[in-house]
DNA sequence: CTCTTGCTCAACCAACTGGTTGAGAAAGGA
DNA sequence: TCCTTTCTCAACCAGTTGGTTGAGCAAGAG
């Protein structure tokens, strides 16, 4: 399960306003620490923390440019996440699109759906 | 803005696995709080406490039924995740994309060269 | 070579998180 | 009525996180 604790460090990373906008604003463009630091009220090496915890789980890629060190955003791994949460969120509107049919079946013999059975897809 | 706030507290909350094996187990069925402990090795509060997180963020309602209280999936938050990633996910690729025509149209005749790098405000 | 720029590393600190145990509320069953 | 089940609240602890400052490395500029 490397996915599943890939997956949480994703989720987590972009749990923190700073790190989703700089996210957001890489997907306009690369951009240098330098750069992307300006807007903010906290130090660079704050910043330079950020797009490490980025880095490390795949989301940003960092060059070199004499000393500077452009980022880019690596938007594949955005989709694990939204394939993640589609997965489950279509699952739960299929159930709820079906809930006529279950509500259906239960007036013949008062059937109780309390416990989970096995996944779906 | 509030829902900044609020997307950061979704993601955090999904930034767990067992948060997230919760979520996909109450998308099959909604379930007591007993029922969904019963799987991890943990005790019954410290899944209590999840809900809780779950629920704060409003990814779970509860309701009551004698003793137990039942959980109940509410996929609509989600959507506010992937509407989130598939924003910047698309505006990376969209980029990424016109890199590749501007690239191609170098090689077959100089046509305007438009902005692969976009500056950051 | 030295100076400046751009960035990272290291150490530290306050705040938060996920776990624990113990106590107790709520509601049905004996 | 008291007992059992189900769940939450409170206090506590260890580990992580986001911030700070200070030092230091890498590379162009003077």
């Amino acid at each position: 399960m490397a996915d599943d604790d890939q997956l949480s460090r994703v989720f987590a990373a972009l749990a923190d306003p700073t790190r989703r906008d700089i996210v957001a604003r890489l997907a306009a463009g690369d951009a240098t620490v330098g750069d992307l630091a300006a807007p903010y009220d906290v130090s660079v090496q704050a910043v330079s923390k950020h797009i490490r915890v980025l880095t490390d789980v795949g989301l940003v890629s960092q060059t070199r440019d004499a000393q500077r060190r452009p980022c880019h955003l690596e938007a594949d791994v955005l989709d694990l996440m939204t394939a993640w949460i589609e997965r489950y969120r279509r699952q739960a509107q299929a159930r709820y699109e079906r809930l006529d049919d279950v509500l259906a079946e239960m007036g013949e013999d008062g059937h109780d759906p309390r416990r989970s059975r096995g996944a779906a897809s």
